[in-house]
This record gives C-alpha cells, structure tokens and sequence, in this order.
RNA sequence: CGCGGGGUGGAGCAGUCCGGUAGCUCGUCGGGCUCAUAACCCGAAGGUCGUCAGUUCAAAUCUGGCCCCCGCAA
C-alpha cells in the first residue's frame, strides 16, 4: 500500500519499520523539525528522521500544515493511507481528507482513556494495572476518531513510564500492522469513542516533580515511576541539592516525613500518620552525578538511619 | 563559544585552595563470636589518583592540551 508515514520520537520507530517490514511503500515521512538539544545546543534530528534517512525515504520537516503547502505536497506524494504515530502536531482537515483510505493514528493507551500527549506517563502516574495500544481513524479532535483495534497489557508494579514505552511501542507496531491489513480486506469494524469515559493526558511538565514526603507513599511511588525517565521526580536535599528520584518501591514502617528507617537501604517515612506507608528509593541521582542505588547514595552523603532526607 | 558539577582499589565519597606516609563508609576474602544473622569483633587482599605533556628535589594536589560521565537549559 503507497502510504505517508508521520512520527516523530522512539515510539514511532517500530511502527514505521513495520510498514517497510510489511511490505508496504512509504513515500514520505513527515517529522517535527531537527530541534536543539543537549549540552552545547547541537541540533538533533528526530529518532524518525533518522530511520526514514536510513532508508532512504523522503523527510518532509514542515513548521506550517495549515499554509497548503503540505497539502500540495501531499497530493503530490498521492498516498492511499495516511499513518499517524506520535508525530506532535494536529492535523487540518484538508489534510485528514487528503488519502482516499483515511488516516489512521496509533495512540499509546487504551482509549477513550487518556487522549492527548502523555498517555502513556498518565497511565503510570495513576497507578493503572492495565495499559495498551489503539488504533483508530482519525478525526479532526485530539485522539477522538473512531477506534479499530485495541490491544491491552498489565502494568508492574514497579514499572516506570520509560519501561512500558518500550513494551508498548512494538506492540503498537503489530496493532499498525493489523489495522493495515483490516484496511486492505475492507474487514474494518470501528467503533466510537464513549465520550462520558473520556480523559485527556496533557504534557507532563517539571513542576510536577517536586516530591513532598507528606503525601501518601503509594502516591509518592506511582510519581516517581510515571515521571521516569522524564521530567523526573526529585527533592531539594538539605545542602540545596537537586536529588533525582528514578525508582522506589512500596516499605514497610513509619516514622516522621522524610525520616530515614534503615542504616543500609534508603527506605524514607512517608505521609502523615499510620498507614501512609514508607518508600525505599532504590535508584537515586544526585545533582551533577551518575545514577546510583539508595544504599551508595547513603554512603556518600554520610547519611544515617534517623536522619531526615 | 549557552551555564555548571565530576572522573581517587569492586561501589559511593573525602583529600586538591596551602605540593611531601593513599583516607572514610561499604563490598570481597580469611578468621572469631553466636542457636542464628544482612548484626558484632579481628585480620587480609585490592589503587600507574581519566589521559598526555610541562613545572619541581618531590605532583591526586600547580600549569596547558585531550578523552569520558553527569546536572541545568532547550
């Protein structure tokens, strides 16, 4: 099938691969701009552009979708199918009416869960045990089209959000690979979204990583693994250090907020009163350093059992 | 030239300003204590102090170049 393939980060790496692997011809990705990153401001092309690049396949960087000229250049490329994964933009309407076949869209929770930018993260943040893939066709509303295919999978309880991204990313692939072939065979049942159980999963931003010790230590932990591997939940020390927080696990015992309740593990007092619970931070960052366990972050920081974190 | 922290036995750190014995908390190995232990006691092994060059009687420490890791910012 001639198809137009639009991503932009790891997520839609699998599936573009997919459609080559599927044998499927791909006349063009569209990617979101080389963007500057890291230190020293180097410019640095999306994980997709860099597959289609290697493959040889045309990469179209648009700032604009709504000047035409995209439109004209989808003409040109003349798709059946458009396929969305992760490319970051919202597409026009000229634009979703353009392929004769739709455009389709792999969404990374299990919808009318979590539309918009981070589903996966807000699957993590609140605790879900079950998270997954959809496809569906798209509509001119965030993530509101009606869905093909969902594919589901339980979460760990120590998963973090960069782990399931990784888990969830091929199997949206294989999702993309069969929506593909329902397409093909005209064997298509979609199905509407159910407004009433719709919730958006806006972009997560930093703010939301200042951890407080007075909240509850599910909460705390549900944070820091749905915050990891970015933007990362973190405490302020009492030097005036950032300390990143990248994986807990749920403690036994209690004591005062951010109370340390073992001489070797980092397990930290959390909420308020009993049952609030405790947290062992197994994988810490301190500011300027590498990752490292709880225990040799206790050794450096000449930190002891007692002390308040 | 975006700002900043760092590379010291297997791990996490101190020592660097004011050059001169390789330190701390762990881990590992051996021994002891104990009903027992991840607890405690005794002992041991293990480091060309990122790298190259320079200064010096002497460099982890001072000077210059290079490599690598990380935080901020985006």
């Amino acid at each position: 099938m001639r198809i137009v393939f639009m991503g932009t980060p790891d997520f839609a790496v699998p599936c573009l691969q997919r459609l080559i692997d599927d044998g499927h011809q791909v006349v063009g990705v569209f990617t979101q701009p080389d963007k500057p990153k890291g230190r020293g401001y180097t410019l640095a092309p999306p994980p997709v552009k860099e597959l289609a690049v290697s493959l040889g396949i045309p990469v179209y960087q648009p700032t604009k979708l709504r000047d035409g000229t995209a439109l004209a250049l989808l003409r040109e490329l003349a798709p059946e199918l458009i396929v969305v994964v992760a490319y970051g933009r919202i597409l026009p309407k000229d634009i979703l009416d353009c392929p004769p076949l739709g455009c389709i869209n792999i969404h990374g929770s299990l919808l009318p869960k979590y539309r918009g930018a981070a589903p996966i993260q807000w699957t993590v943040l609140n605790g879900d045990k079950t998270g997954g893939v959809t496809s569906m066709y798209m509509a001119e509303g965030m993530d509101t089209g009606d869905m093909i295919l969902r594919v589901d999978t339980p979460i760990g309880e120590n998963e973090t959000s960069g782990e399931l991204y990784e888990r969830l990313a091929p199997m949206g692939a294989n999702c993309l690979s069969a929506t593909i072939r329902h397409i093909e065979t005209d064997t298509v049942i979609s199905t509407p979204q159910n407004e009433a159980e719709a919730t958006t999963a806006p972009m997560l931003d930093k703010a939301m990583g200042q951890l407080n010790f007075l909240k509850p230590a599910n909460e705390l932990h549900n944070l820091i693994r749905g915050l990891n591997p970015w933007p990362s939940a973190a405490i302020t020390t009492r030097d005036g250090k950032m300390l990143k927080l990248h994986r807990s696990t749920i403690a036994e015992g209690s004591g005062k907020p951010g109370e340390i309740l073992d001489s070797k593990r980092l397990i930290v007092a959390c909420g308020e009163g009993e049952g609030a619970g405790a947290l062992e931070l197994t994988e810490v960052q301190p500011e300027g350093k590498g990752r490292m366990n709880g225990g040799d972050y206790m050794r450096g920081a000449r930190l002891q059992k007692g002390d308040i974190l």
